[in-house]
DNA sequence: GTCTTTACCTGTATGC
DNA sequence: TGCATACAGGTAAAGA
């Protein structure tokens, strides 16, 4: 499930590979979910960025393409073989003058490219959690008033960009924060522990290229390897790397939530 | 307006 | 073996 490391991941990798080459088509098989943009192609790209979960590939006449990944999506290269033969599961295909070409591969068809203009916005986005504008003061403000679980809190994307469920539990488990504590009611002292905890979380999962648990890959196929640095997401019964407690599994927002009932206390309000 | 639940979607695991 | 069912979760939309 590609979440900011994963999709950081992509980006740096597809920016190494992409950047300079000229896009001479562009396809769409799944046409029941996406449109075939009006193009005049080609056109280079001149660079690929991320910003929360989505990977952005601009051109130097504009569009731009906006890609999102959701659960299933990956983005996989392929040098010579643009006309190889298509996956069943492959949902666009991006065609370059070398020949080669960057697959849209998404088993549950929840993945997104859309084509706007770069200064068109992007649907509301909250704060990038590794810029310089994620601190415990920006981010109490935004929780001060929200009477949700900070889990639901830390989960949406217009008050923080990038986080999803993985991350989310790893980073409350690191900061000692039960999932179901309401955001409002965090002390100053936790809402920092909990700033530090994301970016910590984050940092480590960027440098072992993500964690690859069911269906993310890079973009050579290749896995991420945070999977196995993972404190307490789907180690539902096993044993607290902390303190020895039995990792609990609830539903917080109709997620499945992991944490250590023992050092992630819920406290009194 | 805020928060929670549901729908979307398909492969995989489980139980009968 | 074959079928039914539950589950995974990012996001938008519907419902409370």
């Amino acid at each position: 499930m590609p979440e900011l490391p994963e999709v950081e991941t992509i980006t740096r990798e597809l920016s190494r590979a992409i950047v300079g080459k000229k896009l001479s088509k562009f396809s769409v098989f799944d046409t029941a979910k996406m449109t075939q943009p009006r193009l005049v192609l080609p056109q280079r790209i001149i660079s690929v960025r991320r910003r929360g979960k989505f990977i952005i590939l601009d051109l130097n006449g504009g569009p731009s393409c906006f890609i999102h990944l959701r659960m299933t999506g990956g983005l996989f290269t392929k040098s010579e073989q643009s006309n190889m033969a298509r996956h069943k599961h492959e949902r666009a295909r991006f065609y370059f003058h070398d020949g080669s070409a960057l697959i849209f591969h998404d088993v549950r068809r929840f993945g997104t490219i859309e084509w706007r203009k770069k200064e068109q916005p992007l649907p509301q986005l909250g704060i990038e959690p590794l810029s310089r504008q994620f601190t415990a003061q920006a981010f109490g403000q935004l929780l001060k008033n929200k009477t949700q679980a900070v889990k639901s809190s830390l989960l949406n994307q217009k008050l923080i960009a990038g986080i999803g469920n993985i991350y989310a539990d790893e980073s409350l488990w690191s900061a000692k924060i039960h999932p179901k504590r309401i955001a409002s009611t965090l002390s100053v002292r936790e809402v920092r522990e909990l700033v530090r905890a994301v970016r910590h979380v984050l940092r480590e999962a960027i440098k072992k290229g993500g964690s690859t648990l069911r269906d993310y890959r890079r973009i050579d196929g290749g896995s991420g390897s945070y999977q196995k640095s993972r404190k307490v997401y789907g180690r539902e019964g096993g044993k607290c790397l902390r303190c020895g407690g039995k990792i609990k599994r609830i539903r917080v927002g109709g997620r499945s939530s992991y944490f250590c009932p023992v050092c992630q206390r819920a406290k009194r309000v």
